[in-house]
Parts: C-alpha cells; structure tokens; sequence
DNA sequence: TTGAAAGCGATACCAA
DNA sequence: TTGGTATCGCTTTCAA
C-alpha cells in the first residue's frame, strides 16, 4: 500500500510529529538538517499526505460539490467550466452531479454529499423545490444558486435579469423598425426563466406602443432544438405579418432557423430572429445569429467566488445580477 | 456542528459499536427493539455518517477522478455525461478536472487526485505523455483511457477506430459516386485523432483505385470550427474539381458548412460534406450534416465500467473498440 | 445481543 | 528543535 507518514518518519528515524510539522511549513522548529533528511524520505518513498485522514482532523475535505439537471448541454458547459477554474484555484475540487431533472436523483446526490462532507454547493439551472433547500440547509453549508434562483428561499443566486434581458433582447428588434413581433417561450409556468422572459418581452412592447398579443407567444415545456422547431411550425402556421421572432433561448433559435431554411423563409430577409444565451452554436448557425449573451462563463466564476466567500466568512454573501448584452451578428434585418 | 456516531450512541443508549453494526445492517447481532432505538435516534438527530472517517478506516473514498482537456467541448460532455451515470449508479462520485490541455495542471491534478485517494481514474481526450503515465502509475490505482489511446503505454482504452471511420467516411462518400475527395484534418502529428483519420481517408482513396494526392489535404492543428473556416477556405482557394469533402470533426464541418455558405457554395448541390462525432450540432446545423458517428455517450459508460472492473478485479481489463457508423442526413449528395 | 478498545493517517498540544 | 500522545469519526475484532 500507500506509504504513510509513519514510515517517513521511520525512515527518517524521526517522529511524525517532525514530519507532519516540516510537510506542513508549521512552526519554525526544526533544523535543516532534520529538514532535509525528511523530504529526502518523502522522495524516496513517493510519499502524498493522505488528505482523507487530514480532512478527518481538520473538518476540512476541500471539495465542493455542484449540482447540474444536464451535464451535457452546452450551457452547463460553459457554466462548469468557470466553476472549476475557480474552485481549483481556491484549492478545492469539485465533485460534480447530474441530476437529469429527477427529484429523487438530487436528494440522493445532497445525501452523499452530505455525507462526504463536501463543504459547500453550487445548484445550477434548475428550480429549488422545497425539499431541495430544507435537504441543503439540513447539509448546513454554504450554497449558491447559478442561473436559478428562488424567491421563497434566501440562497444567494448568481444569474441575469431575466426579464430585463428579454425586455433587452425586443427593444432591439423594436429598435431595428420590427412592430409585430413573436416570441417562441419556455414553459410559462416556469417561474426563473419562463415567465420572466415573457414578461420582458411584453413589457418592451408596450413601452413602445405597441400591444402585447398574447396569440403572438408561443410556449413551449423547455428550451430545446425541438422545441423552437415545432414552436417555429406553429408560429408559422398561425401568425401573420410577423417580422420579427425571439427566441428564448438560442438552441430553440437554432431550431427555428433550420425549420424556417426547410420551409424556404429567409432569414433575415424575410424573418428576423434573435436568440438568447449566446452559446457556442449561435456563432455557427447560419446565418449566425444576433442574440442577447448571458456571460456563462464568468457567471460560473462568480458562482464560485461567492461560494468560497460564504465559506470563509460564515455569511451568505449578495446575490449577483449579472450583465447581459446584444450581440449582433447576422439574423436580423433593419427594416427601413 | 454535525451529529456523530457517537451523539447517537448516547440518544438511544447504547455503545458506537451497536450503532455502527445497524446502520452497516452488518452481522445479524441486534434486537429489533434496540434498532428501533438506534434509527429513531438518528432520525431525530438528522444524523448522517462522515464518508470521510469511514474512508480512512477502510481505504474507500468511492469517488473517482476524471480528467478532460477542455470541459465545455460538446465531445467532453456527452462522454462526461456517460461517465457520470455509470458511476453514480456503481455508488460513486466522481471528481471533475479541466487539464486546459496543459502540462502542469493535469499532473497537478493528478497529484491532487492522489492525495484525496480516489480509486480510479479517467483520462480523456488528449495525449497520455510519459509523464502522466508515470504519475498515473505512481497513484498505483486502475485507469482508463477514453477517446483516446496509447501505443507505448499499457492502459486499457474506449475509443472507436479511428482510422477505420475515416475509412467509412471516405468509402461513404465515394459511394455516393465521388471521386475527388478532399480532407480537412486535425494535426498529422497527433497520432491518435491526426494521422489514422488521414490514413483511413487515403486507404479508403487506394482501395477503390483513386490516388490520395496530399494536396487534396488540409491540415489544422486542432478540430475546431475555426479551424475548420480557415481550412475551407485554403481549401477552396486551391482545389479544384472536388465534389466532397471529408472533415475530421463535425465542429471543422460546420465550419466548413459556414464559409461555403458566406462564399454562396451551395452544400450539398456544389459540394458533398461529412463530418466526424456525430455532436448535436451535426443534427442541427444547415443542411443537416452527414457524419460517422462516435457513441459518445456510450463510450463514457464503457470506461467507467471498464474502470469498476478494474477496481473490482485488480487487473486492467481489456480495451474496447466502439463501432462507428455512418448518419444520414442532407449534406452529402448522390453523384449520378 | 451488546460493549470496550484498537486502529485508519494525519494534526496539534504539551513536555522535554 | 524534537517526541509523545490525544484526537478526529468511524469499523471491526474480541470478550462478555
């Protein structure tokens, strides 16, 4: 097996007091000799400190964990990808969750994580059901919520205004001379990212005089590709004089646009469209598409921050609104 | 802090040793009187065992490392995502760590994982150097590659055959009555994701008696959509005659997909693409993308089972070689 | 059926 | 400058 610092220090012939001191740079009680002698034992034995044992003694494991309901969507990747950054450079590893959406799965996941001792829990993208926080206030650690966020419960959250970015994101296209415009929606019963956005996206309409149809939203249950498809063929079938969609998010987008190229509606000549997300794929879909950009990467970093800052001072720390912004590419048209 | 063993051994009156054997349900030595006790207890105590304590003690931390050059790759999270579930559903967390493809940080993480004693490890993606070897070697505990392999080392690797699906590829297309067939490809000196996909390419060429002229291959140093625009590019400033074009990734096709659109060649009518992965976004980009398709997803569940059995056997187990098969969709036309 | 006690591998306090 | 030892929370003999 694995050397231990009992056979250092015997190999040392020192004590493992000396050793657990010198690895540690604790004290300044010891001579360089001693020094030396140890951290040649070190090398020779291929000695790492078993940090299972250490974190036994000092309450202390170093890791995080993170909750996510889809590894693989490239929003959580991008989201993932900040966290880690952070967490690695606090010295913290994260043990990483997919909950696949299932209620069960997540208790189960807070469970063990609990019980290894994790010392504090990012909880990603998904709504936090009641259960969720009485199972995280029970781990009693800090925990931060990224790109959800609850109003019932007081867990500092990490995310854009929704509504202000959708409200952003029709302004736009309003800006662009567009007057009747659609939306394609998530589930409006969605509380964080459903309804937010169409709120958003009807009150722009509004402050411009303009009048929110409700015949002119589309929902949809997700966000997904085949939802902006189908949503898209709705739309299409339905609305008329439309010349302006947005989307909310960009995958439903993205799914619009390929829907729209095999009916023979050009975009943006016909149809503008404008996402929401700013994901990798909003750059290469074609045309590329304008979208509002929520900044995932970064937002996964302040997640982290956040977190690690409740863990040292004991204190929740302030939720983040991050800022959004348009980035415009090539799917929507001036109109003149 | 958090209830212990022992704070439940004194709420219900009886030792540690009792408690531990009930909740192990280990031996059949206790009344259910006394477990009736010891569970009420720990219900009225929220207590939860520390993995940590109980890590030490048996040399377990059920958790294993994972390692992957680049988080937020569409490739990384689909083989991410099958990972993760085999090792939850074998009781495992597993620990995320994001190489950035660099030297420094995986043998950093390596050392890390170490230390925390995870039981296993996965190494993904990117080049296994002598020096990973070693350290992985070092942590004397099984690994596993995915999506990737190694000729001098001996671990045991999931990865489909790449120059057999370049193979595929190449035969798909020629098939389809194509003739001259040009490459755009990754690194020839990545000799795991570069050179066999040019060699499966120029076999396939050889066998049906066309010659594989090497100015018919682009080559990038990565996979990338940018990589892919730029190659296209070099590609279509300098070939002439070609019908198809084979990518070694389906991020270079869509890439590939975007510039012939801005430089108005029509795909699939002018010329024939297919790509490599079989990503998401092969399905949604325009005109839907054919592509040899890599199992993602499966190929992350295999490693991970490959590793339990690993952990579980103490020997290696042997590699596994994913099928590829070829997907359909609209960017490759049929040659009259 | 139950309890006492010896560790697991480290840290940190108290003496020497 | 060093060593001995109690301790972290648990599992697991060995006795009772």
């Amino acid at each position: 097996m694995k050397p231990t610092i009992k056979d250092v220090a015997k190999h040392a012939n020192v004590s493992i007091a000396t050793v657990s001191r010198i690895l540690n740079h604790t004290s300044v009680g010891y001579s360089t000799k001693t020094e030396n002698l140890v951290r040649q034992a070190v090398e020779e034995l291929g000695y790492r400190p078993n940090a299972v044992a250490r974190g036994l003694i000092n309450n202390k494991t170093q890791t995080i964990g993170v909750l996510f309901p889809d590894v693989s969507g490239m929003l959580t990747s991008e989201l993932l990808y900040g966290l880690e950054e952070v967490a690695h450079r606090c010295g913290h590893s994260v043990i990483f969750c997919n909950t696949s959406s299932s209620g069960e799965k997540t208790l189960d996941y807070l469970q063990l994580l609990s019980e290894k001792r994790v010392e504090g829990v990012i909880f990603g993208s998904s709504l936090l059901t009641e259960t969720y926080y009485n199972a995280i206030t029970a781990m009693n650690i800090p925990a931060v919520l990224v790109s959800t966020k609850s109003k019932k419960h007081p867990l500092p959250y990490v995310k854009v205004d929704d509504k202000d970015a959708a409200y952003t994101a029709t302004a736009y296209l309003i800006k662009k001379g567009h007057r009747r415009i659609a939306m394609l929606s998530g589930n409006p019963d969605d509380s964080v990212a459903g309804k937010p956005r169409i709120d958003g996206y009807r009150e722009a309409l509004l402050d411009s005089g303009l009048k929110g149809e409700d015949s002119l939203v589309f929902a949809a249950d997700g966000f997904s590709y085949e939802d902006g498809r189908s949503l898209f063929t709705q739309f299409y079938e339905t609305a008329t004089d439309v010349t302006a969609v947005f989307a909310a998010s960009d995958e439903m987008a993205v799914g619009a646009l390929s829907t729209a190229y095999q009916m023979n509606v050009r975009i943006p000549d016909q149809l503008s469209i404008i996402g929401y997300d700013n994901l990798k794929i909003s750059e290469m879909a074609i045309p590329p598409l304008t979208t509002v950009e929520q900044p995932l990467r970064d937002m996964g970093k302040k997640a982290a921050e956040l977190l690690f800052e409740g863990m040292e001072t004991g204190t929740p720390g302030k939720s983040i609104i991050m800022p959004h912004r348009i980035i415009e590419r090539q799917s929507v048209k001036q109109l003149v």
